[in-house]
DNA sequence: GCCTGCATGTAAACGGTTACATGATTCG
DNA sequence: CGAATCATGTAACCGTTTACATGCAGGC
């Protein structure tokens, strides 16, 4: 499995704005939702161990709140950056809809169609998700991160509209030489 | 996390040919290794339970071998279709490569650059991949499962040349305004 | 005889998800 | 007052990877 890469998610979060584990959730739900997450099991614990490391430390926080907000530390930002310089991990190990084709046969007649159907519905729902993004990103224009921003859009983008031509090319296909014996 | 799609896998497999662990393994890595894989810590244990469940059943092995191997009961090939026949989880929740980018100001000047150009030799190197399993399938042409083939080939080859247009627009971008402050 | 590949398996650790428990705050 | 949301956390579970252990078979 890759190494833990919640501990850089959060550290990476926290360069944004000092988070609570709330916050950190709300974070990536509602910015890169489409490409990341993490779910409190995992914010709360490495909420701890990051803060026993020094690489997050805990603000001060008003006596009428229980919200705890961390920010990160110079330390953490050099364990970031050293992650950062790492190469990535491309392209993850296991597809569930390319599987499903690969043996599709064995399944009902119609069941690749189905997936392809599916997919197709997916990637244009998609599409119009990152038209919606890609007009916030514009009213953020001035912030540095912007560029960087529609890189990952452009990323979605350029995968889904392949994607949504490679469904209709097989379905076309499908339609002239259906699985139905 | 997703149900258990080993169990699947591993039925899939089986309605190609009876297979042992030792092949099953062989058969992910050699044929569709670019978009799944099994190893033996899941194998062997699952193995053991499709034969509970009557899902699979070990052939007779001559006596000089140690070799046991397993094919597809009618319950699992119901089982198999039935799994078929659900939609399937497209897109995978954690995209590292995205994640990085989208934190790569935090990182040392380039960050990005390098990421892109990993990302580009990448796919260059999968699409050259894909043209070797092209031709390896052509030459399987009357086998019905050709069309399958291809689809989740074509799939691949879609995916890579949309990204590799975008590691190449992305990096144009990245020389004209660059990171490095 | 030795190395490579065949072959089967297990234990431990890790990463990640889900479900649950608890209670404060805010707004209508 | 009640509902929604803020807020923190834990325990159990599941899926997956890794490392290890074992030994046979075939070819150099």
């Amino acid at each position: 499995m890759a190494e833990n890469r919640s501990r850089y998610a959060i550290l990476g979060a926290l360069t944004v704005a000092p988070m609570s584990g709330y916050d950190i959730r709300q974070f990536f739900a509602l910015s890169v939702g489409n490409f990341w997450f993490e779910n409190y099991g995992q914010i709360y614990p490495m909420l701890k161990a990051l803060q026993r490391n020094r690489l997050i430390k805990p603000l001060a926080r008003g006596p009428t709140s229980r919200r705890v907000a961390y920010e990160i530390t110079a330390k953490g930002r050099r364990v970031l950056a050293a992650w950062l310089a790492q190469p990535a991990e491309l392209q993850p190990p296991r597809n569930e809809a390319l599987l499903k084709l690969f043996f599709a046969r064995e399944g009902p007649p119609g069941a690749a169609a189905a997936i392809l159907k599916q997919c197709r519905a997916h990637h244009q729902q998609l599409l119009m998700t990152y038209a919606g993004i890609a007009k916030e990103i514009d009213r953020h224009s001035g912030n540095p991160n912007v560029s960087n921003w529609r890189l990952t859009l452009n990323y979605g983008r350029h995968v889904s509209e392949a994607l949504l031509q490679w469904c209709d090319e097989a379905l076309k296909a499908e339609t002239q030489a259906p699985d139905v014996a």
